[in-house]
DNA sequence: GTTGCTGGTTGCACAGTACAACTGTGACAA
DNA sequence: TTGTCACAGTTGTACTGTGCAACCAGCAAC
């Protein structure tokens, strides 16, 4: 799946349509942007890697979450939240309280150095997001990011419309 | 990293002004689609992974490959690579065979199986996406292409501008 | 209490990946 | 011819993210 810049896969259209043609387009790219956005976390934040970043934003919005909230809403198996959260408490930064009310639940909270270091990647992020979208017009960053969410706003899985499942055996691309 | 839809994360405007607003929101959702595509390839043909399917499909388009090709080409160790292409061989969807100039390359070439295992794919994957871009008009379909490929064709990792590398540890997210 | 539900952890298996060491082949020079 | 070096690909090892299943601990309802 090679950047639509080098001449190298020549996009085919199926029905001879444009609107086809886009749509082979949209496919091809959004999934050459998902075999590189892992890399560019990696790249771009090797201490962080795009799960823990998730998760950590998610808790620097929603601070007191359970572990099975994040569970539900990003569709990974409870014992893969458990063990992520144990990794960023173990780096400490989160903070796993048991939740006076029910001894079962913990409640997660950011550390300072979680919100720290949450911070530091977000910026390293927008950096790189603003340099590479440095010489868009203004009109077309806006409309660009209504696709995006328009085009994520699909539900993907089940009722909930708000479930990415992943996938046993890891990566898958 | 929640659909736009969800009213669950409220994107923070960080400077005030739109085009910054626009910037982490194209930044947010590309994250989410980047840990949806994994998924929906896994629902999608769980037969092929996002991987094998690229590889495959990179080999339609240009038959007569070598492993070292595609490893440069997506940046992939060539130990990745062979074992990929391994799978494949052993699924019988591509052929390895010896190049009569060099022994020491293997020429790819689909299979027949093969050739029908990618088309069965892609023709699941196109339904997939036409069915979720059903409702947009031709007009946006274009433009949001056309936008995507602007925004893949910046060059991410080197001078070659075609590779995205992978990290070490698998799927980061 | 006993039974059942729920939140979380742990054991296990598996896929994708990189790095390093290795094998086999080719190329080129002394 | 014989080294020597370069290159293509395989294999061994280690690591990460992931799911499933089994399990433990606390809560609730009967």
């Amino acid at each position: 799946m090679t950047a639509a810049a080098t001449p190298d896969e020549t996009p085919v259209a199926p029905g001879g349509r444009p609107a086809d043609t886009a749509l082979e387009t949209i496919q091809r790219e959004m999934t050459t942007f998902a075999r590189r956005a892992r890399a560019l976390a990696g790249r771009l934040h090797p201490e962080l890697s795009l799960v823990s970043y998730t998760l950590l934003g998610h808790l620097e919005e929603r601070d007191g979450r359970r572990a099975t909230d994040l569970a539900a809403h990003y569709a990974l198996d409870k014992s893969t939240v458990s063990r992520q959260l144990s990794a960023l408490e173990r780096a400490g930064l989160i903070e796993r309280r048991v939740d006076p009310d029910d001894h079962r639940v913990q409640v997660l909270h950011l550390t300072e150095s979680g919100r720290h270091a949450l911070d530091r990647v977000t910026e390293r992020r927008r950096t790189a997001f603003r340099e590479r979208l440095a010489d868009w017009p203004e009109e077309d960053l806006l409309r660009f990011a209504a696709y995006l969410e328009r085009y994520n706003a699909w539900p993907v899985a089940g009722p909930d419309g708000d479930r990415d499942r992943a996938v046993p055996g890891g990566t898958y691309g």
